[in-house]
DNA sequence: AAGTGGTCTAGACCACGAA
DNA sequence: TCGTGGTCTAGACCACTTG
């Protein structure tokens, strides 16, 4: 089995835009061109150019030419950051503090989530992140204990659970979801949130190799904390 | 100028979704069905179920058949999505109450945001749209007047602004927060709030061709409502 | 064996924009 | 007028699942 003839048409173009020989807002080869070039039928090539438009890599315009698009020029929110390199990115410091690191046996809840038997080994980190002092993000996980053996030997204040799962267990997938709630008093004191503040909730589920390999639940103080991204159709 | 007839494909399947002739983990037709059917050529009807796939409104199984998704999560939180559509494809009925439309002057806030002198035309409106008899998204929109000028005369109610804007100003980028949000009295009154109950804020601008089209403040009960997206590397 | 989705082709018609 | 993207068709081959 080889990869499908449009998957190839848009690696193609891909690696000329990265090679530096297509450049923004340059022509990319119209649709009789690949067809020529690459022996492959238009059908074929209008899939590989229309999608990589739908993904922002190319702009096209009826009757004209399809271009190289503009950069995307903000990260996706949903994508899987290093806060750490947020917060330096924004000239401030970076620290945390670690309130538990523990291992631990799945009850039915995080049993659940993490579609693993009742009483599964996870290991379990609560860890306070600081820009600057003020309290940024509280990052509440749990570790596949297979997956990641090595978690709980991990100095937190030294890398951020990003970056070593990056190394342990490279991540395929990630599902996001988005809340507001109104945090219990132990999040809000962590947080040091105001009376009726509101947080923000970001539920991530991490697959490596199409196992579930760790749940974060990320709290932000609602008034401190923004998510943002630009979207190209 | 007749709409594709992919669209129309995708449009029939949506409907029946909606009306409850088709329901969660239900077999949708196949390919070849929908092509005696609805005479239409295989790849188009390949198309029309793909891109729904792609869009969450279905899951398709090679050897298997074709199935209404699950969609207990709702939208990819930075795309920009009929909010109709996605009540209906969950079998929901869909409404809307017109809480306000009318021309205003831009303030100094609004015409900050919008990069328009004081006073410039802009209309607003505000709706409310409902799940079931259930409120779901408070919606101020705020609208460049020189751009979309038919914008007062569309009866929302039967249209909603992203599908009228569709047509007008087609987007060419959009630009999002999310905020969480402890709201004030009248937008918890009007979303059926409890009385702790946090709210989801997400503020959009829309751009068509570069020029700033539409605001939006979309608010959502931070209990019924939950921003969702898949992250693939 | 039959049906499904996944893909690919060669050819076609259209509206649009540039020369 | 010519090239472009946008769409559509009829038919084909494949790998896979299910009865």
């Amino acid at each position: 089995m080889s990869t499908a003839r449009y998957e190839q048409v848009k690696e193609h173009v891909l690696r000329r835009i990265a090679s530096g020989a297509l450049r923004v807002s340059d022509r990319v080869p119209s649709e009789n061109e690949l067809v020529s070039k690459l022996k492959v039928s238009r059908m074929t090539a209008n899939r590989a150019l229309r999608e990589l438009a739908e993904e922002g890599y190319l702009v096209r315009v009826a009757g004209v030419g399809t271009f190289v698009a503009e950069r995307r020029v903000h990260a996706h929110p949903l994508e899987v950051h290093n806060i750490a390199d947020e917060v330096r990115a924004r000239g401030h410091e970076y620290s945390c503090k670690v309130l538990k690191l523990a291992e631990i046996e799945a009850d039915e809840t995080i049993a659940a989530r993490f579609g693993l038997a009742v009483g599964a080994r996870l290991f379990q980190s609560l860890l306070l992140h600081y820009e600057s002092s003020t309290p940024l993000q509280l990052e509440d996980r749990y570790v596949n204990a297979l997956l990641v053996p090595g978690y709980l030997k991990v100095d937190f204040t030294r890398q951020t659970p990003h970056e070593y799962l990056m190394h342990q267990a490279p991540l395929h997938r990630a599902e996001h979801t988005v809340q507001a709630i109104v945090p219990d008093a132990r999040i809000a004191k962590l947080l040091k949130l105001g009376p009726s503040e509101a947080s923000l909730l970001v539920r991530r589920r991490t697959w490596s190799n199409d196992k579930l390999a760790t749940i974060a639940d990320l709290y932000y103080p609602g008034s401190r904390y923004e998510l943002s991204g630009t979207f190209k159709p």
